[in-house]
Parts: C-alpha cells; sequence; structure tokens
DNA sequence: TTTCTGAAAATGTGATCACAATATAAGAAT
DNA sequence: ATTCTTATATTGTGATCACATTTTCAGAAA
C-alpha cells in the first residue's frame, strides 16, 4: 500500500475534521489528482488527513452525492471511470448549465466585479505562460466561479461544481499528456459581453469557451486518454 | 419536542443504515413533509428512524451536498427558506436542465419505453381525479425520471432531482394551500413528440409543462405562501 | 502451470462514549 | 416588566471498537 499523497491545503483554524476532509479531497480530485479507476479507503484516507475514519466517511458520501466518487455494491469506492460518451454528456451539461448561469449574473455584475474578473484573465495567460498548469486550471475555475456566483440568488453554481468535479480525473490525465497548454479561451470576449451587458453575447462567448476549450478534445483524443488511464 | 413523522418507507433487505436513512430522509423532502425553516437534530432523526446518530449524520451530510438541507454555522441543521427570486431561480433552472435532458434522451426511447410513459401519465391523472395529491406528485416525477433516463450516459438527473429536493418544501405547503389539484400539463403534447421522435418539440413541451406547472405560480402567489411558511 | 481452497488481512458499517459548543430556561438585578 | 447572568440540558463532533463482509494470498490439488 503505497502511501496517499494530497495536494497541499491550509487548514483554516476553527474548521472540522470533516469539513477539513471534504475540502481536502474536493480540491484533490477537482484538481485531477485521481485518475479514473482509482480505489480509495477510508482507513487510508484517516490516514493520510491524520483522522479517524467517521469524518472521512462522512466527507466521501458527500463526494458521492456529487458525483465525484462512487460507492460500489461491493461497497469499494472508487473514482468514476470516464467513457466518451459520458465524456461528451458532461461538457453538453457544462454548457448548457453555464451559459444560463453566466446570462442571469449579467445584470448583478457592478464595472468592480468585471476588472477583478480581467484580472484573473490575466492571472490565467501568466499562469500558462509561466508553464504552471495546476495553477491555471484553478484560476480558470475562478474565472467561471466569479462570474456565476454574482447573481445572489444563483443556485446552479453547486451543480455546476459537480460537473467540474466528473470531469477532474480526466483533467489530470490529459495535464499530463499535454505538452504545453495552448491558449484556446473566449474569456475576452466574454468580458466585452459584460461590459455590454450583452446577456446573449454571454452565453455564447462562455459555451464556445466550453465548446472549444476542453471540450474541444475530439472523440479520438478523448479515447486515446481514456485508455491510457484503464 | 414532538416526535418526527416521516412518510412510512419500506426498508429493502439487504440496506444499509445510512441508505435507508437517507433514502428515507430524502423522499420525505421530495414530497414536502418537512417546511420551510424547520430545523432537525441528528439524535432526533437517529431516534425516529431507530438507529443511531453516525449513519444519520451521513446522510444529513449528503443532503446537504444536494442542497436538501443546510448545515448553519452554528452548525443548527434547518430546511432551507426559499425566497420568491430563489424560486424563480429554481424554475428556470428546472427547465433549462430538463429541456436539455429531455431532449438528449428522445433518440434512445423505444416504443415499448414511451407506452410506458404513456402509462404513468395516466396513472398521473387517476390520482389527481383520486384527489391523492401526494400519489400524483410521485407519480409526476417519475414521468419526468423515465424520460430523461432513457439516455444510457446521461449525468443531469442527480441534478435534475438536487433542484426538485430544494423545490419539495415549498411544495408542501402549496399542496395544503390548493383546494383541488387543477392539471394543467403539457405531458400528451411531449409524448407526441416523443413518438415523432422530434427533439426540439420534446424540449418544448418540456420546459412549457415545467412554466405552466409548478413555476406558473406567480410571485404575488409564492410571497403569499412564504409567508405563511415564516 | 493453472485452478481451487481456506486462512489471514483489510475494509465498510454502525453503535457508543467523552468532549466542546450551543441553546434553553430559571433566577437575580435593574 | 425587562435585561442580564448562570446553571442545566441539548446538540454536533470525532475517536474507538466490535462485527460482518470482502479481498488477498499462500498452499494444495489437478
Amino acid at each position: 500500500m503505497k502511501a496517499l499523497v494530497l495536494p497541499a491545503f491550509e487548514r483554516p483554524e476553527g474548521m472540522t475534521t470533516h469539513d477539513y476532509a471534504f475540502a481536502r479531497l474536493r480540491q484533490a480530485i477537482m484538481v485531477g489528482a485521481f485518475r479514473p479507476g482509482t480505489s480509495v479507503t477510508i482507513r487510508g484516507l484517516a490516514e493520510a488527513l491524520e483522522s479517524s475514519p467517521t469524518p472521512v466517511r462522512e466527507a466521501l458520501r458527500q463526494l458521492t452525492s456529487i458525483g465525484a466518487l462512487h460507492f460500489l455494491e461491493n461497497r469499494r469506492i472508487v473514482v468514476p471511470r470516464i467513457t466518451p460518451a459520458r465524456f461528451e454528456e458532461l461538457i453538453s451539461l457544462r454548457i448548457v448549465l453555464e451559459s444560463h448561469a453566466a446570462r442571469r449574473a449579467v445584470a448583478h455584475l457592478s464595472e468592480r466585479q468585471i476588472d477583478h474578473i480581467v484580472a484573473i484573465d490575466e492571472a490565467i495567460e501568466a499562469s500558462i505562460l509561466a508553464g504552471e498548469k495546476a495553477a491555471a486550471l484553478i484560476a480558470n475555475q475562478q474565472f467561471h466561479r466569479q462570474i456565476y456566483t454574482a447573481n445572489p440568488d444563483q443556485i446552479a453554481m453547486p451543480l455546476i461544481e459537480s460537473v467540474w468535479l466528473q470531469l477532474g480525473p480526466i483533467l489530470g490525465i490529459a495535464m499530463e499528456h499535454v505538452a504545453e497548454l495552448y491558449v484556446v479561451d473566449r474569456h475576452r470576449e466574454a468580458i466585452d459581453a459584460l461590459r455590454r451587458r450583452d446577456e446573449d453575447a454571454v452565453a455564447e462567448a462562455i459555451g464556445a469557451d466550453i465548446r472549444e476549450g476542453i471540450g474541444g478534445f475530439d472523440q479520438q483524443a478523448i479515447a486515446k486518454l481514456l485508455s491510457l488511464a484503464g
């Protein structure tokens, strides 16, 4: 049994053991630290997190509720495998959910908030130029999240993050097999549309961003990646 | 402390205590057995379910992950309150998610499956005529679920059910304050479109069904309901 | 070499308990 | 009558342990 290695995570003071376990595992999955098909154990994670089974099991249960993990019939806990069809389904869901969320956020974004989003976009490009894949990934998620959560009554964010989590494992594989990140995003276009308060254009830009970004991998490339992950 | 009363639920043999607790609580919330703002306790539910805190807490954690419950800062567990804006947000999400899921299911539905869906629709009407509100509600959900899950690679169902769960509590209130259910559904239209394999028409019918069904309550009616639920 | 068998190890499950934080309610002070 | 204080009860948290199931693997049989 090799020891588990989880991405670093600072534990805020006062955070419960359960919340810590959940946040850390969630983040690990989100950035692709686990490969599809990997199986995890409660005790193993409890040891890695220096705690006990109870809070870890609660965290794992939550992660299964949002599709990040699967409890099999034999009660084994695994990172879900991804088929090409499932991948395509996830991408189309991202497009539908996120263009909707973006559209409904437009009216709530202040100029100051848009400035902040611009700053995040610049951070993304900086990370890419520096070759820091994980940082670029996190910043890209932050870019999207910042837009959608501007709507104070917004409900979609947890659902969107559920989809992100389900895409996480394949993201990790993709990052390993892509020599350098090539920037193909529509962020500039989305920002311009935000400034014009053009809801249709914002929704369109976000949809295209997703379609041409990770969704741009064609079926063949995905199949190849998935076979490598077997 | 008044004893909790949960809707009946038959426990399949071999089902773990945790799964039983989760399924039963989930169903209770889904059909509106809990009012918005209600607070629940781990020990109270453990007693009602004749088990212990551990599996119940796991079930509650899962339910919060899908938006059915909220853990407050003080660590109290409550059924989320619903504002008119949040309600409108939930309905628009339902429309987006479900018309998308319906569209992507069309190609997978066999004639036999469509026949089954017709049978469910007839059961809905029978329940309405018999005045059995809860049964009509369950059957209506079954109608929608049956369509969406025809797509074997479908990912959206858990997200859709998350939205249903968040609408559950207000459903319970609505059922109490509506003397008789008036049938305003587009099921027949959806079924015809399914037979024609007309994806656009199916998506449109499902969207209209949601919009004119529960979504049809205008803001004023919702505000009244929500004030009663204070 | 392959397959079968059984013992040992690993694993998920759930009840219990001690502890800390929070809420509740009774009584005192203003 | 209202507000503040304090003691009691309630509640969430997390570690631990016993149990049942599953997995793993060494050794025997074919």
